[in-house]
DNA sequence: GTGAAAGCGCTAACAT
DNA sequence: ATGTTAGCGCTTTCAC
């Protein structure tokens, strides 16, 4: 910087006044000109480290994930909160735990020296967690987990809506037996879904059945284990906890020589891309919004978007229609 | 500091040394105890942004990417290159660019900007690029891909060698008429694994027979498509291009009444979890290693691994044996 | 063993 | 309209 104040014979200030662009001092055309060609003659790139050390704090958003690699969901939420924060002029420090806890102590501390404007502290499904105690130290966002002991700044997804949505979507092409497979496993997901599925019953007027709630663990092979029960209970529809299920589902129905949509209309949830467009058929679903997670958690963070009521911000899981679901086909019903 | 200097009845450049636990500088193990006391009780921490200023240069190391969204993969580099940089004490500052040539500038400079020890330019598939002009003003290493006309530091994967493992697959459990569904779209990967496919074969003393090979499009409905050219071929095992091709290859293969391995071994290419592990039956594969892809790039730009020979390092793409493959079974081949 | 002081590259009063 | 100067929090000679 000083290299450019001398070679266009001004003094740094100016310098620093024409790379920022400062609107309140009036810079000669000239001098300005001036400035701006040595810039580009030496090549000169402002230090952020200095620059940064000045104001006291960075442009840096700190990104706290506990599986980076599992899967491509929390690519998706690195890349929403990326693109938003990018759109505010910050820049994403993004560091992998594996949920590993001194792992995350040693990310959070090294964030806060750099002296971030904030952390996303993000888990790759929905949860309760913990906050770790070095996160108060600064402004934070959950994102796709929550606390349920404090009244810290959260996003996740409305898995109630979701529920919801799937279930409208056997509902409108007119099933009424429609059999949900939940997971086995203890979740937000497990119990929101299922509450979505009963409302959507309730709106369309259909009496929730007990028989046709089942578990199943929430991957292919639990998908596939599941297909015997299912065909026990009459239902021309079923709405499965996930993605992997339906897929591992899908195998079981052929096997048994059914057809989908015809024979037996399938919805999943999670629209994993890989798996759910192409699939035989291409399957409905509902989507998680995780690039939203991450997008809204940045906004929440930045004040951008303010917290309405609950600190808890829900977001909407869209459904995403395919060919798995048909309406009742008089020949393809096994019912009729 | 200057606070932690005055508790501790020091002077600032003694807490300095204390911090950083320097080597040669004699501290009175007494006033060592009483700053590290102080620092505990007045909770400081260290300024990265100030240490970077006078060192002149940050633990940063840029990543950028042409797409962090779409598949797992730029997941599984992201992983491998902060699990390597956070080894080494230095943290990873990620920038997607969607393959948007501004935005890319852009996430570069800024990079520049914050005196990044380095640069990993990658991109979601193996394939060849051009160099941002910016990227010269660091040192750099292309992640995924490479540059045909310089010879810039690149990390690859080994396609040949990947093409040559996933045949042998099949050759170890004694088939002979393997076919090999190519990909339609050009890439070092079409090349390669053919290469591998035709050195596999010969190493086993098989004939390569062209009409063994044919092209589809590399995603699921190009596996099913591909059925029915690949029945007339009298094989005993295919070899897919990918992950996805298998699995359309597998819906395409039971619709016609055949089983896999019995009827048919199949292996693909990418080991995309998701998928791949959860088939029916599991499909054996080759894995691409991202990860690997990701740690080595930092090697590499740390200069901890020292390129042998080529500025290309070749990585090798490990087969990961499943169910799909089988021996020849009488009963099952049909060719019998 | 420990302190004083210079300086990293920049910004923001305050002068001129 | 532009220059001077004092720091931002830290490291690093060099004195004591």
């Amino acid at each position: 910087m000083r290299d450019v104040a001398e070679g266009a014979g001004v003094s740094v200030a100016t310098v620093s006044l024409v790379v920022n662009n400062k609107k309140d001092a009036r810079i000669g055309a000239g001098t300005r000109k001036r400035v701006l060609e040595t810039i580009r003659e030496l090549g000169y790139r402002p230090n952020a480290l200095a620059k940064n050390l000045v104001s006291g704090s960075s442009r840096f958003i700190g990104l706290v994930a506990d599986a980076i690699a599992t899967t491509p969901f929390a690519g998706q939420i690195i890349h929403g909160a990326q693109d938003e924060a990018w759109k505010h002029g910050f820049v994403l420090l993004v560091a992998n735990t594996e949920g590993d806890e001194p792992v995350e102590k040693d990310a959070i501390s090294m964030m806060l020296e750099h002296k971030v404007r904030g952390i996303l502290y993000s888990t790759w499904f929905h949860r309760p967690t913990q906050i770790p105690a070095a996160l108060q130290e600064t402004d934070f966002v959950l994102v796709n987990c929550f606390s349920p002991d404090s009244d810290a700044l959260a996003v996740v997804p409305d898995e109630v809506h979701g529920g919801r949505e799937a279930t409208d979507i056997l509902v409108r092409k007119g099933h009424r037996r429609i059999a949900f497979i939940n997971a086995t496993i203890p979740a937000p997901a497990k119990d929101g879904r299922l509450q979505g599925y009963r409302e959507a019953l309730e709106s369309a007027g259909i009496a929730f059945d007990p028989h046709l709630v089942f578990d199943a663990y929430p991957d292919q092979e639990g998908g596939y284990g599941a297909v015997e029960e299912l065909l026990k209970r009459d239902v021309t529809a079923v709405f499965c906890y996930n993605d992997r299920m339906a897929m591992g589902l899908y195998d079981g129905l052929k096997q048994e020589g059914l057809s989908i949509p015809d024979d037996m209309a399938v919805v999943g949830f999670d629209n994993q891309e890989v798996i759910a467009a192409h699939m035989r058929p291409p399957l409905s679903t509902v989507a998680l919004p995780h690039y939203e997670l991450g997008a809204a958690g940045v906004r929440l963070l930045l004040g951008v978007d303010e917290p309405a009521g609950s600190p808890v911000l829900k977001l909407e899981c869209p459904p995403v229609e395919r060919d798995s679901v048909g309406p009742i086909t008089l020949t393809g019903s096994r019912l009729l």
